[in-house]
This record gives C-alpha cells, sequence and structure tokens, in this order.
DNA sequence: TTGAAAGCGCTAACAC
DNA sequence: GTGTTAGCGCTTTCAA
C-alpha cells in the first residue's frame, strides 16, 4: 500500500514516511520519552503532515481497553414523540426541568470524575432488549460503566458483570458481585419527618408513597414510620395514599382525593409528605385551586431536590440527593476495580441533607 | 484455545460451542435473517451460557464503523478544583445551574437524536492538547462528532475534519469544508432591544459586551446597535462596557463602576442589556445592593436563557438559545454527511425567541 | 444457508 | 532506542 494514497492513513503510512517502524510510530503516541527526540519530531510531523488519526478501535482491540467509560440510564423521554406545539415555551421548559431529574446530574458528575481520571464518557439511554440490547452496545465498548437502577434487566447484566467493571446506581444492588452506591433514603425521609414535628408542631401527617416495588419510595417510607414512631405518633403500616407513577398529574390527583376525604372523615392532616417532588408539585398545584394556603393550612414536602422545586411558589421543602456525587463516587469505584478486580465488591450509601424551604413553613 | 478457558469468550467460544463457524456467529448478530432460525437459536443458546459480548472494538475495526457520535464540550468546571466547603449546597446549586450553560443542554438533544437514529453518545470536555489531545481521543473512536465552538484549536481539528465528520456548533465554520449551526445572535438582541424602545419606551440603552474576540458577543452587540439606528437613536460603535469572562463577578464588577460613573457625569442609562445571562444576574445583585428597584429604575436584560434566570427576583429578560434543538440538529447533519459524505457543507441559522420576564418590567 | 481465510490498525513481547 | 512479528476479535468477500 502506497502512504497517501489510500482512505485514512495508519501507522504504517506515518512509519514510512517518517523512515522508522510502526512500533516507533506507536511508541510516540502512547509513550513519547520512550523514543529519542529527534525520531518523535520526524513522526509527529509526518503524523501532521498525512492527517493521521489514530484508530481507537485498532488501539482497543490490540490493549484491550478503551479509555471510555459507560453509563446507562432510563429513557426519560421518547425520542419519537412530537412535541406537542401548543405548549409554551415555558411550560416545556418547566417540564423538562422536572424530568431532568436524576440523568443529567449524574452525566455531569461522572463526566468530571472520568476526565480527572483521562476518561472519556459514553452514554447511552435504555431501550427494548434484542441481541443488538443498549446493554451490549455499550458494554463492548467501555473499560466499565454504570447503571441507574432499574434501566437494565439483570439479566442482560448478569453475563457482562461477569467481564468488566460494573456499578449499579441509586437501587438495590441485584447481582451480588456489582459494586453499588444507594442514597439515604430512609435517614432523609426520617430527618424530614422529624422536623415537621419538632420545628413547627405538626403530628397529623400523611404519607404519599409510590409503587411498593419501588426500592427508594418504600424506604422513605419507613424513615417516616421511624420517625413517626419516635415522636409517639401512630405508626403507619402502609403510605395513606400511593401512586404508581409518582408524577405531578398524581400528586395532583390524590391530593384532591384527600381533600375530598377529609370533608366528611376524619380531620384533614396538616402535612403531606411525598415520595418525591414531582407529586409534591402537583400537590402544590391542587392545594392553591381548592384555596388551601401552604404552609398555613397544610405543609408540604418532597423527596429529590429537583431544580423545579427552587422556582414554585412556595418553594419546595425537600430532601435533595446527591446526584452529582453519585456520579463522582461511580467514577471512582470503577477505576479502582479496574486497578484491582479482584477487590471485594463496594456498597456506599450516600448521605443526603434535607432543604428546608416555604413549603414547610420555614421561609416567608 | 479451548472454549471456557480463557478470559473472555470471543466468536470462537461460541461458534465451537454451537457447532457452527466464527462467520454465522457474526451473522446472527450483524443480520439475523441471514441464518436459519434453528441455527440461530443454537448460536444464542450458545451465546447466552458462555456470557458472550461482542467485543465493539473489533466490530469496529473490522467494519469501520462505531456507532457512536461525539460531542467535544468547553471544560465548564475544573474538575480537580476542590469545592470550597464554605459556600452552602444552595449557593452551590445556583452556580452550577449558571455554569450548566449550554453543554447539557446540547448534550441531552444530542444524546437523543443519537439514539433515535441508533447511536450512542460520547462526551468529552476540552483538555489542554500533545498528541493524546481530546479531539484525538474522540475522533478516533467515533463515527462522527461535533464540537462546541472554540473548544478545539483549528489546527487540530483541520485533519480529522478530513476524515471524519464533524459539525461545529454555536460559532463561526472556521474550517470551510464543515457543516455548522449557529444560532441568531444578531435577530434576537435586536428584537429584545427594540422590545426595550417601543413596549418599555426607555431610550438610554446601555450594552455590555464581551471579549471582541467573542463572535456571539460581537453579533449580539451588532443586533442591539442596528436596533437602536432603526429607532432613530445614536447607534454606538462599540459596546458602553465590555468584560472579557462574561462572568456573574463581572457583571457585577461593570454595574458599580456604570453607578459610579453616572453620579458624577451623563445621566444613568434607563436600561442595562448584557451580552449574557450571567453577567446580567451579576448586575441584578449590584443593583439590589445600590438600592436601584430594577426594572423601574433601570431594565436589565441577559441573552442565553439558562434557568437560573427564572429563579433570580426579578425574573430575568432574556434571549432564550435553543440549545437543545442545537445538539438534535447537530445529529441530523452527522447523519446525513454519513450517509452521503460528499454533499456540501450545510450552514444553519436556528431562530431564537425572547423570553420578557420581570427585569424589563413584563411582568410583575 | 454456511464455511474458509484474509485482513481491519494497532499494541506488546521480544530481539537487536 | 528501535525493529520484527504475532496476534487482539471481529466483518467480509468468495466458494462451496
Amino acid at each position: 500500500m502506497v502512504a497517501g494514497v489510500s482512505g485514512t492513513p495508519t501507522v504504517y503510512d506515518v512509519a514510512e514516511h517518517a523512515g522508522v517502524s510502526i512500533a516507533t510510530v506507536s511508541r510516540v503516541y502512547r509513550n513519547p520519552d520512550s523514543v529519542r527526540a529527534q525520531t518523535r519530531d520526524r513522526v509527529m510531523e509526518a503524523a501532521k503532515q498525512l492527517g493521521y488519526v489514530p484508530s481507537g478501535n485498532a488501539r482497543g482491540l490490540a490493549s484491550r481497553s478503551t479509555g471510555v467509560l459507560g453509563l446507562c440510564f432510563p429513557d426519560y423521554a421518547d425520542p419519537d414523540a412530537e412535541e406537542s406545539a401548543e405548549e409554551t415555551e415555558e411550560a416545556r421548559d418547566a417540564g423538562d426541568e422536572a424530568a431532568m431529574l436524576y440523568s443529567d446530574q449524574i452525566i455531569r458528575g461522572m463526566e468530571r470524575a472520568s476526565r480527572r481520571h483521562g476518561y472519556a464518557l459514553l452514554i447511552a439511554a435504555s431501550l427494548a432488549g434484542g441481541p443488538e440490547s443498549l446493554v451490549a452496545k455499550v458494554a463492548g465498548r467501555v473499560d466499565g460503566f454504570a447503571v441507574m437502577a432499574r434501566t437494565v434487566p439483570t439479566e442482560d447484566l448478569e453475563p457482562i458483570a461477569r467481564r468488566l467493571p460494573v456499578v449499579m446506581l441509586a437501587g438495590p444492588r441485584e447481582l451480588d458481585h456489582l459494586d453499588h452506591i444507594e442514597v439515604a433514603n430512609f435517614d432523609g425521609q426520617r430527618e424530614l419527618t422529624r422536623h415537621l414535628v419538632e420545628a413547627h408542631g405538626l403530628h397529623r401527617l400523611a404519607y404519599v408513597g409510590g409503587d411498593p416495588a419501588s426500592p427508594d419510595a418504600e424506604a422513605r417510607f419507613r424513615g417516616f414510620a421511624a420517625a413517626c414512631r419516635e415522636a409517639g405518633l401512630p405508626e403507619p403500616a402502609e403510605p395513606a395514599l400511593r401512586t404508581s407513577l409518582m408524577t405531578q398529574a398524581e400528586g395532583r390527583r390524590v391530593t384532591e382525593e384527600l381533600l375530598d376525604r377529609s370533608e366528611t372523615d376524619a380531620p384533614r392532616p396538616q402535612a403531606m409528605l411525598f415520595a418525591n417532588d414531582q407529586m409534591a408539585i402537583g400537590a402544590l398545584r391542587a392545594l392553591e385551586r381548592r384555596g388551601v394556603r401552604v404552609p398555613e393550612e397544610m405543609a408540604v414536602t418532597g423527596f429529590d431536590g429537583i431544580p423545579l422545586g427552587q422556582i414554585v411558589r412556595p418553594t419546595l421543602t425537600t430532601v435533595r440527593q446527591p446526584m452529582r456525587r453519585l456520579g463522582e463516587e461511580a467514577v471512582e469505584l470503577l477505576v479502582r476495580r479496574l486497578r484491582a478486580p479482584e477487590v471485594t465488591p463496594a456498597s456506599m450509601m450516600l448521605p443526603v441533607r434535607a432543604a428546608y424551604r416555604s413549603s414547610c413553613g420555614c421561609r416567608p
């Protein structure tokens, strides 16, 4: 093959052009100091002239590593869905901010940490399976990757996790040889509940949970229940209400349901604690429409700390998940395991912190 | 090599296990229909048992394509910087929201569009050069990629752009064989300026620009100047003030400078138009501290539409850049060029829209 | 429909 | 310090 004639230049072209062997070209790129300066310059010059760019694939294949870490996250928006032309930009933004829930923050955290360790980041949102499933695609191109809970079927993950480092984020470990990182759902909800009781003197509390199959939502409820017990209040065995989707719409719906019920039945609760921010924000809207003042007549709290919580009025009291940190720690675990594949699987629990804002009465 | 004995299973292992040739295994993954159902099932079964995952590197090398698109974006935060333990979480968040300026939105846009076309997305923030520069790393692992303006030296980009599709985002084309997408900076600033004049009757306007080397900032200024001329106001040849970093701190600084100057000199302007939101938000803080009411005594506008603009009080009037769309269009251009490498370079200009909020007097 | 064999462009031993 | 030589794990003609 004559240098410069073919499509993209390779090490061979550069080597020929510079009058060295391909091994030397390779060295210049991998470990410049192992080559005499003069030789190195010749190679670099040739590479520049030819427009040579090393093939990541070839390097990866030969060296069995890619220099890339990965993330599989849930498909937060159907990319095929046509956006309704009727919603205003503002409204669309608000919705997006909410949807942006976790993923963006985690991506940012992982990107930063990856960069610090010299890795690039490959991201892909979950899609339905098949032999060419998402995970397989990601797994084949990275040195290790993180998976957000419930994005990938365990059976797809299992064979892959045997071959390269995988860390499970924000969920149960699923496979016992995985590293995994959780967030202190129990502690956070417990602290928030205690605050309502101790700082605001509330004692008729209604918890709105999610799908019983969601470990996060359940852990939060248990935190709530524990705080109730500790405060000498009746300890509920089940959330007062549940929604399965945990959306704003559902939050609004259950709130109206509760208000209707209270008019006839028992006294209305003094506070509603939601298993996530989205529902809580839906509730805020429902309460406003029904003329129930927040927080005077009803305190409202969420969980997650999504940006929208700071924009709504009243601003939402919540528990903030350290999502960026989750991403950063994920990378640290991956890097650690890459260096020492045999270390026993780690399990981290990241602390959370409550943000007391207007909807509980902490700010005007 | 005996199947199952070595580290990670390969096509050879699967083939042996299933009693077929490696070509057949390959076919099952690339084009299942070209293999008899019965054979296919045997292969799939073997693959599953062995925990076989195709190597993306090997596939890429053999097929000369990766199924991955890339993005190079500016390093929005130094990953090595220790976060000051003193700033509160709220403050840190606000800062982050601001910093999140473009990149996150573009990433989201690209991720969505990539997914729609069956690609994954590789992201990497810019880092200093060397033979192993960021671009080279990305370029070697993707089928095509987008570059945000001024993240990559033109000379690094040139050889790469000869070999694979590159689209330049939010900046001048730099290399004339690149596709590129810009945002209507001129139009947006012109519309916003006209609004201040026509809807609010303001006519003493001060424009705060950025680095003269920033094409965006300059185009915005020209839009401002054009609107002035069209309104019969004096047309400035230069911004009243400039900052080079365009940060909140700088916005605050120039605002105080202007207030100090006005006390002695000429009458104070009725409006300050900033070349970006960050500076405008800094200005809001400075004005508040100096007791200048916004918008009554001074209208303030930004440019970009960052989320923080909706959180600050008064909310910030601005021009919103369609960042997510930018990312989506970037992918469309890349995919198009991948399919037809010879089409002439495209140049898009995305429309923007002004968001009239409190800081110009449009909302209470 | 399936198999055999030749690379894809690089890295990594090992020689010199 | 530099060159030689095997592969890395797949895709892809070309035959059968």
